[in-house]
DNA sequence: GCCAACGTTGGC
DNA sequence: GCCAACGTTGGC
């Protein structure tokens, strides 16, 4: 079992909007980056993630989980493009806002805080149950 | 709105 | 294969 986060302008697609589709969860395509596409392509059904809201707030909103593997992005033609499907699974009690990760120890190397423009990241499971106490819920 | 950080593209 | 130019992301 692995752990994840990702990124997403709330205006685009929000926590609230994964909610909306349920258990059957949506294609997190319009990824065009390798190393976010390459950790898409490493997860498994069943890694949890957390999803993030940047922009806009700036700050973790909520659990997800994978549901579905790797698979064709159908957002494009390009075949170096695919992207994995995610379901909610939980909103934290609390959001935890970049600023808490970055002054919370057990954090500084998180890649959140580090790689402003990575979108789709591996977390560590120090770093999830961290973020996931920091949160309010059980990790 | 600005700009730093980072990734990609393409000329050589 | 290097690197300058350019584009994008995302925090501030």
């Amino acid at each position: 079992m692995n752990f994840w986060l990702f990124k997403s302008e709330p205006d685009v697609w929000g926590w609230d909007h994964q909610v909306a589709k349920g258990d059957e969860g949506e294609e997190w395509h319009g990824v065009r980056n390798y190393q976010a596409r390459n950790n898409m392509r490493a997860m498994k059904v069943g890694d949890l993630g957390f999803f993030y809201h940047s922009n806009v707030g700036k700050e973790i909103v909520g659990i997800v989980e994978v549901c579905r593997e790797s698979t064709p992005d159908s957002s494009t033609d390009d075949p170096r493009w695919d992207c994995v499907w995610i379901k909610a699974v939980r909103p934290l009690r609390r959001a935890v806002t970049l600023e808490d990760c970055k002054v919370q120890p057990g954090l500084e190397k998180m890649v959140l805080v580090n790689n402003t423009r990575l979108s789709v990241q591996p977390v560590s499971p120090e770093e999830w149950e961290i973020v996931c106490r920091m949160g309010g819920v059980e990790p």
